[in-house]
DNA sequence: CTAACGTGCAACCAAATGGTTGTAGAAACT
DNA sequence: AGTTTCTACAACCATTTGGTTGCACGTTAG
């Protein structure tokens, strides 16, 4: 699939998702295989409901996604809201090496 | 500098401090020039209060460094942050790349 | 010296977050 | 058919977040 531009918001869900230990840890494993939600959640020392609900925020985010497979829900990763957000990162990177190259010029024609 | 290993809690702030708009658009200008906390202010329909803690937000993500000038603190970007955030996702992508060439092994094999 | 400016911080408020327990429905096993 | 398994979702609670206003303090300008 083609990079999309990101709203403001999905920006912000894409972070935002990104800013909970758990939540990274659930991606990783997304990232490598295929996991139903229970067997996620017998990982982590919380309640099915609360790893539940941080695959929920994973899934508005874009970064996985859930198909059937009888009566659980597979959990896997969908690479490209990460590689968006890395996108976004090596553009601010891209902004910092303007204002070098500026800086650098300045102090080249002084 | 180099590229330190963050803990866990550094990149809950890292990822948190990027997840809203406003913080963001702040850190692009502070990567692009220096700009004290009341010029920045006035770019945004907020109390400077409010701009206030989303830099103190950004500082603690130490993508951000203030600078006393006088009576005014210049507010500067820190590459370093943003490069380590990159770092992370691409070691996600990494993971992603493993499964692929796991999933083409077995291909490969059957 | 006094006034204005830039900043920091506390108190407060509404909404979102991250957790819990409990209930209920769909799918599968016996 | 009945029971167990997996998932979804609601209600609730404590804490954090993102905003406000108001006040205090150091620094610069007149």
């Amino acid at each position: 699939m083609v990079v999309e531009t990101l709203s403001p918001d999905e920006v912000d869900r894409l972070f935002q998702a990104l800013a909970d230990a758990t939540r990274r840890d659930i991606l990783a494993r997304a990232l490598t295989g295929e996991h139903s939600v229970t067997a996620l959640a017998s990982r982590y020392e919380m309640s099915f409901a609360a790893v539940q609900k941080h695959v929920a925020v994973l899934e508005r985010a874009s970064l996985v996604v859930k198909t059937r497979r009888g009566r659980e829900q597979l959990v896997t990763a969908d690479p490209d809201a990460l590689a968006a957000a890395r996108g976004l990162l090596e553009q601010y990177e891209a902004l910092w090496r303007l204002r070098v190259a500026a800086i650098d010029d300045l102090l080249a024609d002084g």
